[in-house]
DNA sequence: CAACATATGGGGTGCCCCTCCGTTTTGTCG
DNA sequence: CGACAAAACGGAGGGGCACCCCATATGTTG
């Protein structure tokens, strides 16, 4: 899972992973991207070195707290392809925003993931989904032919980071913004 | 300054004061606005105690750091609005966008006044601005009616707190919002 | 210049992240 | 099945931070 190696954890190793697991899946929820990696220990009935050894960074257990969420966008996403491309990127982007504005400690880990490239993280995923939605739309003439989905996933980023928790203002202010302002 | 009361300050209050607020912009210049209070108060030469004593929080120490830029903005927001509504108000938010995504700190400290309602934070005075030129443009039908200057202000205290350090990216999201995405 | 309100800061508390290293658990192989 | 090595664990401790207490020092004022 976490081990890019395929070398075969011990059940132990296995059993406190998804304790780990488990508990922060609880603990952002209740208190997002910055709850206390002690407390999220002390629940899961380990030490704070097994945490550590789990995950390296807070980041790292972030990435796969939300793991099955950002799957279950991708899948979403590939449903949207399907149908009218400028609806779909618009239903994209609503279904993203209300995810992320939904769930607690997401805004914050996609943004983080922004900033270190690599290939598997959950922004990683995102952007993806959001690149051949927007290619799509692209093509379709849909939309002005300089939107970058990468802008338009920052947007989205900044968008639900800044209203955690109101999903009604995330989406308010995402149709604000691919509106304009213009009458 | 800080005190409300009109009780004069010993001069020593005074001296302490000013040293924190120069070592506390310096700092969070270089580090944010989660730079470390205890460093700011070796910096300054005095103890933590006193920091805490001056500033009850952080954020009411990145206020007062932080007054002498929005003032400016305040009063470029009343020389935009002698000139044309519409260019007004486009150029105040990507002069606002500019000035926080250039100073460390600021969108942080934007975005946290916004949470707190009190009449002589920096997020009320560039709310002020905003609201006054939003209304201008609305009536002069330069913009939509519907558009809320809650809702634009927040939208760019999200990208500039997200795209910190990068002015060029900040205007390019700030655009993209304005514009929208439609051909 | 004395007395008093005001302000200071060292040190303490509690929490946090992270790592070291001695101990325990697990899986395997004779 | 029993012993052994590899794998994993966790208590404890170092270093840092925010915030507060109270004995001390310092302006100010009459």
């Amino acid at each position: 899972m976490a081990n890019p190696k395929t070398a075969p954890q011990r059940s132990d190793w296995q059993r406190n992973h998804e304790r780990l697991l488990a508990a922060a899946a609880a603990l952002v929820a209740r208190d997002g991207a910055q709850v206390s990696l002690e407390e999220i220990a002390r629940d899961a009935g380990v030490g704070s070195a097994t945490l550590h050894r789990h995950f390296p960074s807070r980041q790292a257990l972030l990435e796969e707290v939300f793991r099955d969420t950002v799957e279950r966008l991708r899948r979403r996403a590939r449903e949207l392809a399907a149908g009218d491309p400028r609806t779909g990127l618009v239903s994209w982007l609503e279904e993203l925003t209300i995810a992320a504005a939904d769930t607690r400690g997401l805004p914050a880990s996609l943004s983080a993931g922004a900033k270190a490239p690599a290939d598997d993280t959950c922004h990683a995923v995102v952007r993806e989904a959001t690149v051949m939605l927007v290619d799509r739309a692209s093509e379709a003439a849909a939309i002005r032919p300089e939107v970058s989905p990468d802008d338009l996933l920052t947007l989205v980023e900044a968008v639900t980071q800044a209203t955690e928790g109101d999903p009604p203002t995330a989406l308010r202010l995402l149709s604000l913004a691919l509106d304009g302002i213009r009458p």
